[in-house]
DNA sequence: CAGTTTATGTCAGCCTTGTTGACTTTCCAA
DNA sequence: TTGGAAAGTCAACAAGGCTGACATAAACTG
């Protein structure tokens, strides 16, 4: 498995410089990753923390936010989790005011979610605190850099989550 | 607070365009992020389970490869965690026979932690599976994206955090 | 209409991985 | 020799995953 295709023996393949796919540079991508994402999601974190949610909460809120009167079906299938474990985050949304869950009118089995004024409040502060990393990451890299960034991201996620991720902006073009 | 810079309002400033600056562009950098990162750690994460480890043993592993005789404090440092939490992880990586503790010679306060060959046969198998998939993400978006990215990923972490991730290549310039 | 499937919610229990707090042992360094 | 740093350990707890089982309502299907 994978034997032609390991190590840093491919430096130089049918004559193109393929430098950047050696194993030290993959294991650099890596840890640019791991160290990135903690930074992502750091400024939310601390925000979560004032009002005793976690990030479960904040994943359900921010896609919520984005694709208002989406279905609890829906949102399991964008976060990947259990019905048991985001009913969980669900409930305490719905409780504390955040989210309302109102009966489908075509389908009345399904629920269809949608933040309240409160719900947006925290999403504001929320997205705000993680645009404005985000703002500064793009605005330091460039925007030939970003493009780079968000070409490598879509080819590393899941084919069957790359349509969640492209499914709100198709219009714009 | 940033009120002079948020919102689409700022597509173009001082005659440059900044078009990849409007929340618009930075949702889908954020939602790239949180879809690529999961895709990032699915492959391990599915490894994992036939040894009943968790991510938490993954990250240990993979940075005591990186540098072995690291500190348990070095580690703590890199992986922002308590020592009570790394320390029930490396305990039963210890007690599994994939790392192995050895008292310090200058310092014997200190343990440096080295991977058996258990451990180097587990640390492969977990980063062949991952460098696999970024070596695809890598290769399909080509040279000048993966410069992109990574200079994106290293302006998103948290400065202290930087540190960490240049230490190991410094040499390589 | 009867039976099946779908969407959702809920209860109970478990695991991993994070946390705090308290305490001990070892041992370097002033 | 004593203070403090490094490391380990115990206990208790919380968030947020998981499985399994079960309930209900609505939609669909023959």
């Amino acid at each position: 498995m994978m034997m032609a295709d390991r190590g840093t023996a491919n430096a130089l393949v049918s004559g193109e410089s393929l430098l950047f796919l050696t194993d030290e540079q993959l294991r650099r991508g890596i840890e640019a990753m791991f160290f990135a994402y903690r930074g992502f999601t750091a400024d939310p974190d601390r925000i979560l923390q004032n009002y005793a949610y976690g990030r479960a909460h904040h994943r359900a809120i921010h896609f919520i936010n984005r694709s208002p009167g989406t279905t609890v079906n829906n949102l399991l299938d964008i976060l990947g989790v259990t019905k048991q474990s985001l009913n969980r985050v669900l409930r305490a949304l719905v409780d504390d005011g955040l989210v309302e869950s109102r009966v489908g009118t075509r389908d009345k089995r399904e629920r269809h979610l949608f933040l309240t004024d409160a719900g947006i409040a925290l999403e504001r502060e929320l997205s705000d605190a993680q645009r404005s990393r985000m703002r500064a990451a793009y605005r330091a890299a460039g925007p030939e850099a970003v493009a780079g960034f968000r070409t490598v991201l879509e080819q590393m996620m899941d084919p069957d989550m790359r349509r969640h991720y492209q499914t709100t902006t198709e219009s714009a073009s």
